[in-house]
DNA sequence: ATCTATAGATGAGTTTAAATCATCTATACT
DNA sequence: AGTATAGATGATTTAAACTCATCTATAGAT
């Protein structure tokens, strides 16, 4: 093109503004760059663009023309450009009340540490739209899920308040926090497998069930109880001592944390959240 | 604005090309310069707008939304510049039969070659639409025209073919083509003032009435007779010897060339043919 | 009317952004 | 496997963009 791009835009603000002076404070310049721009736009286009009346100025009509195209095409771009940033500068992610609340709340501080220029986001429950640039971590059955889209396999395990005894399984009659899906859809809780591989299958355990993990979770640490939850919710507890576990083994189950088409997020934002809360789920 | 509208100019075009090498011969640049934007916008956006599989690219769906965005926009603005350009360079006139056939024609080249980078076009008959930058050149009633349009008072006077002898008024028995307008709203040639300031009120004198000044002419012409029509129509066949005149005034009349809202003209092409046209009319 | 302050024009000089060049890597097609 | 092509990267050069100093014209105030 031979006319600069710069100088269109030097003129679509002054013609906006209706001065050059106040083009040159929106543009960061001097009403100089901005006299320049527009002499030069004029004798490239062979066309007045403004009306001189000495110290005032005024569009001429083929000068409104061009500016109405100018502001339209700019406006439209700058959008764009502003709905891209958005999506650079921030990661808004959605998930389920126990991951929100157990490792993406408490984490979310450190992300931000670590990634100064982003600003995360954690939201939960139903309402949310398929805005854009949105990361859903759904939780759900490994056969629905893509496996590329997985970031954790879940494994499940029994956990106690920090500084209970732990529980002689064969004698005592027990009390476990556990979880029973609103969803009837999701699989359910691997627990039979665990008392299974644990050898614990005739033991004398009474379940209580709840329709969230971090409920059960909660509850185990607030009764001095305890809870047969996923290991992924639980790790962050285990590490700060609110949290301990015994000699049992974790098993793992049908159930993943997964984000849908994990691939087609390009922003570097969203990229650096999902390399980062992949870390978190298997380090 | 933190990117340059360079870099996303660069961006759209490899975008819509798919290619930086396409890109960079649309916008004559090297690759280089288009690999260099791209990479500058996409950390300053924090986005990948493009996937790279290894010497092919791909958009990313970000940049696909962006890439939709800047392609409208700078479609918008250069479709834009397109026409004021069109503007810049052309003048298109639209007039009368004669003024066109007498006056415009004969002196487009001269124009041109005055103003080298400006090409004239002139026109004429009803069919012309209100296409933008047309220039209309009226021919009407002084009353009708605002004053600041006028271009020229029409004065009339006879004129025979070059070489011709001088008519004896007294004696001889005249031919004389005259004009009378198929518009009835304009007003009649001053062919009674005319007679009356020569003195010949009551020579014998037959007139032949055509609709179109430049076919009296032409049949002045041809016929070595002689033609009762408008000065401005004239000059240039007296100035080429092709027309003559004799010892007879001119008269005014109510009639003149007008070009309605001659201000609003502010291409300038537009100006240097208007002041170019009445150079000639008024020298 | 005259004076002052302000907006813009103009030309020369400076700065920074943008383009190129040279070099390197990866891949598509012989 | 070998060659040619597209793009990436970093250093250097170039040109466009911006500012500064100066000047003109006008709007508003005294």
């Amino acid at each position: 093109m031979q006319v600069s791009l710069q100088a269109l835009k030097a003129f679509e603000s002054a013609a906006r503004r209706g001065s050059f002076k106040l083009a040159a404070e929106e543009l960061s310049l001097t009403p100089t760059a901005i006299s320049h721009h527009i002499s030069n736009l004029e004798s490239r286009l062979n066309v007045n663009l403004f009306h001189r009346h000495g110290r005032r100025i005024s569009l001429t009509g083929t000068g409104n023309r061009l500016a109405e195209a100018t502001s339209d095409g700019f406006r439209k771009i700058e959008s764009a450009l502003e709905e891209v940033m958005k999506a650079g500068s921030a990661v808004r992610v959605a998930t389920t009340s126990s991951l929100a609340a157990m490792v993406l709340i408490p984490s979310q501080h450190e992300f931000e540490q670590a990634n100064p220029d982003i600003s995360m986001e954690v939201s939960t429950g139903e309402s949310v739209g398929s805005q854009s640039y949105l990361i859903p971590i759904r939780f759900g059955d490994v056969s629905v899920a893509e496996d590329s889209d997985i970031i954790s396999y879940e494994s499940f395990n029994v956990f106690g308040a920090y500084g209970v005894t732990p529980p002689s399984w064969s004698n005592d009659s027990i009390t476990l926090f556990t979880t029973e899906w609103k969803n009837k859809s999701l699989p359910d809780l691997p627990f039979a497998a665990w008392l299974e591989k644990n050898g614990l299958d005739g033991s004398n355990i009474k379940l209580k069930k709840l329709d969230q993990e971090f409920f059960g979770i909660q509850q185990a640490m607030a009764q001095n109880g305890l809870v047969f939850c996923s290991t992924t919710l639980t790790k962050r507890l285990l590490e700060s001592n609110l949290l301990q576990q015994f000699q049992t083994q974790p098993v793992k189950s049908d159930l993943c944390y997964y984000v849908p088409n994990k691939d087609s997020y390009e922003s570097r934002s969203a990229a650096k959240f999902l390399n980062w809360i992949e870390d978190i789920f298997n380090p």
